[in-house]
RNA sequence: GGCCCAUUCGUCUAUCGGUUAGGACGCAAGAUUUUCAUUCUUGAAAGAGCAGUUCGACUCUGCUAUGGGCUACCA
């Protein structure tokens, strides 16, 4: 009974990767690396009008970037591919075949128009053991007949024959037994001829049978079908090695109802998806955690506390950490609604914690190939040195240009407010002083320059915290940032000298 | 409408019959600081409702309410 552990993430390419898919995908990777298991990417293209180039690439790309490894899968290879549904075809027509000669599915010609029609007439009309012999099919159609249709090339769908009044149960890891009566289920289209491709229920159970995918962890949305592919299995007589089933809670809306969405991510001003997309159709764009300047570890984090926990208080926890420590008894039964204040705080976390040379790689890299990238990269150390020092006062990445900008650039404005509350009359006297002092100081450092500076402004019984903003005005601009004697060290004398002169030069407190 | 799933602070959650119901985000107050942040301390804040089972229920059962999902020749 116990399978290796084979697990697989299946998306559809039909746009960008949804956060919640980043999430199930996750999931996947987890429980695979934590039972030495294999990950496998399948994509699920079996609905031809949908597709979106380019989204397969978004989808390698942003799994890549979050560090979600594959093992199997279109790009990887591996001894079960295809990969991709649409290079299956021929698969999928023998066991089209198989389900058709056992009497477990029937071909039916109702044309789309002729079902709706029916629809319209009857109030909650359903293509099932009720109805089914009234319709067009295989079932209540000469069998001649049926073949003379389909070799003049008429269009035509294979329906699952579902017998009714069983009661079926999914046996699901996170929530428990599952049962529904066959008799609320319809007879399902397995495959369409018109691009004789078969539907997401006959290309799943097919692929995850000869994949050996041994369990199928997917997002709640599923669990209503669940028990008609336990049924697939069993038509085709594969009931005894059944994937284990466990269907993860949805992310929810921040604030209103239902899940998340691509909207709420416009109206309320954060991404729901991994990376920056725009549709290659309708051009447009969509923002991503990646541009919006968050580290995959802290994004991975966060979406992995986002209706699982480790069973205890840990919050901040590593890749491996999450492998070791995943569960599905930990997973919640309730949709989580999206927390994107939680998000930035691990984001924020992530920073301050990163080791300072790594940030300053990736300030670089975020930064990119503009005039601030360029900027930044001129001098790694020094802006290792520089990014140490604000690291802990940023959410993202993009927020620290502005906060280490003037270690590169001398302040050519001074913040107004800040002038007219620290810019005293004599402000200019003492700082040309200052200056005077500053000149003597061997080594120019935090720890020589500090003791010394602090020492002459209260013998001289100067105000210190006009005297240190007035000084951090012409040095930053405005008064902010950090210690000012770690910044003069790494500025070093000559432009903290150089700066000061300007302030004293160029500030007037009107 | 039908079927299924769920229900602890505003949010994410711990608790697997006996707790002053714990933690985190956010929020508020205070401390630290030459500034702004960071950091630290403290505080407010929860078992949807009603029945049952039990010596005892947030925990088990039922009903109600509420929320969510599904109900396509989409996944």
């Amino acid at each position: 009974m116990e399978r290796p552990v084979r697990v697989r993430f299946a998306p559809s390419p039909t746009g960008p990767l949804h956060i919640g898919g980043v999430r199930t995908a996750l999931y996947n990777y987890l429980f695979a690396r934590q039972n030495g298991g294999t990950m496998i990417l399948r994509i699920e293209d079996t609905d031809s009008t949908r597709l979106v180039p380019g989204a397969e690439d978004y989808i390698n790309e942003a799994l890549n970037w979050l560090g979600i490894g594959i093992d199997e899968g279109v790009r990887q290879g591996g001894a079960y591919g295809p990969y991709k549904q649409s290079e299956r075809r021929d698969i999928y027509r023998v066991y089209v075949k198989q389900l058709l000669d056992a009497g477990r599915a029937y071909v039916a010609f109702d044309t789309p128009d002729e079902l709706n029609a029916r629809r319209a007439e009857v109030p909650n009309f359903q293509y099932d053991a009720s109805t089914r012999l009234q319709m067009r099919n295989s079932l209540t159609m000469p069998a001649d007949e049926v073949q003379r249709l389909i070799d003049e090339g008429t269009q035509y769908v294979v329906r699952f024959k579902i017998e009714p009044g069983r009661d079926v149960t999914v046996h699901d890891l996170i929530r428990g037994d599952v049962t529904v009566s066959s008799t609320i289920l319809d007879d399902k289209v397995l495959y369409k001829s018109a691009d004789d491709l078969p539907t997401y229920h006959l290309a799943n159970i097919v692929d995850d049978h000869l994949m050996e995918v041994s369990h199928v962890i997917r997002g709640e949305e599923w669990l209503p079908s669940a028990p008609m592919h336990v049924l697939l299995y069993e038509a085709f007589g594969w009931s005894d090695t059944m994937p284990q089933w466990v269907h993860l809670p949805l992310l929810l809306k921040p604030d209103g109802k239902g899940k998340l969405s691509k909207r709420d991510g416009d109206r309320l001003g954060f991404p729901v998806f991994p990376l920056d997309w725009t549709d290659p159709n309708t051009g447009e764009r969509s923002s991503g955690y990646r541009e919006k300047g968050y580290l995959p570890q802290a994004v991975i984090n966060f979406l992995a506390l986002l209706g699982w926990n480790p069973g205890d208080d840990r919050e901040l926890m590593s890749m491996d950490e999450l492998i070791e420590a995943f569960s599905f008894e930990h997973c919640s039964k309730k949709g989580a609604k999206f927390d994107f204040e939680k998000g930035k705080w691990f984001n924020h976390e992530y920073i301050s914690r990163m080791d300072d040379k790594e940030l300053a790689e990736a300030l670089v890299k975020y930064e990119g190939q503009n005039e601030v990238g360029e900027v930044l990269g001129q001098d790694l150390d020094y802006l290792t040195r520089a990014g140490a020092m604000v690291k802990t006062r940023a959410n993202f990445i993009g927020e620290l240009w502005p906060q280490v900008r003037f270690f590169f650039e001398a302040p050519t404005e001074y913040a107004e407010k800040d002038v007219r509350k620290r810019w005293k009359e004599d402000t200019p006297a003492i700082l040309t002083d200052l200056i005077t002092l500053l000149e003597g100081i061997e080594p120019f450092t935090a720890a020589a320059t500090e003791p010394v500076v602090l020492g002459w402004i209260a013998d001289h019984g100067y105000h210190l915290g006009n005297v240190m903003n007035a000084w951090r005005l012409t040095v930053v601009g405005e008064c902010k940032g950090p210690h000012m004697f770690d910044i003069i060290e790494l500025l070093g004398r000559d432009e903290t000298i150089a700066r000061l002169r300007r302030g004293i030069s160029s500030i007037h407190n009107a």
